[in-house]
DNA sequence: TATTGTTATACTCTATAACTATA
DNA sequence: TATAGTTATAGAGTATAACAATA
């Protein structure tokens, strides 16, 4: 080993970020970029965006879903639902219906395409959150605890 | 109580989230969004942004640290750090010395006032994780143990 | 009036490519 | 040639305002 004032080059010197790693904000941060793209490589190829497999895993469970229901449990704003539904359309995977108790509404349902296609997606979801709990162990349930308190501090 | 097919004005029917917040994917990303908002709410009119934050958080931990060393530990691209650090000066925070051993090098070091204003949003980001430790408990420990491993799970 | 879906706008974030100056 | 910082660009994500149809 040779000693030098730079860093052998692929060495990089360490930074401290003890402070930061500390703090559930940067660390929730971190852990959610690898599990999107945990996510994102365990989905195939032309995949959906995770919006878009989220608008059909709550439409399946929620026959008649209307558009500013899933912008609201989705947590996402109202003009952001049309072009996710437009793609959905598009795909064939999702219709828009107007409801008859009140034809403001669009109730969102799938198409026979759509739930085979929700069912794919949700396979290769199992298998990514398999990896998770052999990451895990059984600090699974107190993370999910832990997450779903937080999401409630704001009430 | 009346019978309607409509619900009552205010009153949403509830929609059947069960499969998504069983997902570690769809609940980090929840719980992010309360945090983050819940540190804004703690940081006080015209703080910096998160990132901002944790660049002076950086700097102040290690003088001299370059902005390619700070977008790969922030996990933020190289290009975007140009407008943080831009703000920060124009602020007075930081300054970019330009690195005597190998010119290319832009080192970040804090400013007096910087410094100031850091120890400001530190104290009151203490009182945003003592919240957070009021809501989780002995819980918290184990959350950021887990958030960390799915830090790691692409390596 | 109020609400649903929609359009439009703007700002941030993210991801690349390419330029400059240094090495 | 390779790297650090920068510029430029394009695509998502986010946040509002406002409009048409309906209530």
């Amino acid at each position: 080993m040779t000693a030098s004032k730079q860093p052998a080059p692929g060495t990089k010197r360490p930074i401290d970020m003890r402070y930061l790693e500390s703090t559930v904000g940067y660390s929730i941060r971190r852990a959610q970029m690898a599990v999107f793209q945990h996510i994102y490589e365990s989905f195939d190829d032309k995949a959906l965006t995770l919006v878009q497999f989220s608008v059909m895993a709550v439409a399946a469970d929620n026959p008649g879903v209307t558009q500013s229901e899933l912008a609201q449990v989705l947590a996402v704003e109202r003009p952001r639902i049309v072009p996710i539904l437009n793609r959905l359309e598009e795909l064939g995977f999702a219709k828009r219906v107007v409801s008859e108790d009140d034809k403001r509404n669009r109730q969102i349902v799938l198409t026979a395409s759509g739930a085979a296609r929700l069912r794919e997606l949700k396979r290769r979801f199992a298998a990514h959150e398999r990896e998770l709990d052999e990451l895990l162990g059984k600090r699974k349930t107190g993370l999910l605890d832990a997450l779903h308190r937080l999401s409630g501090i704001g009430e």
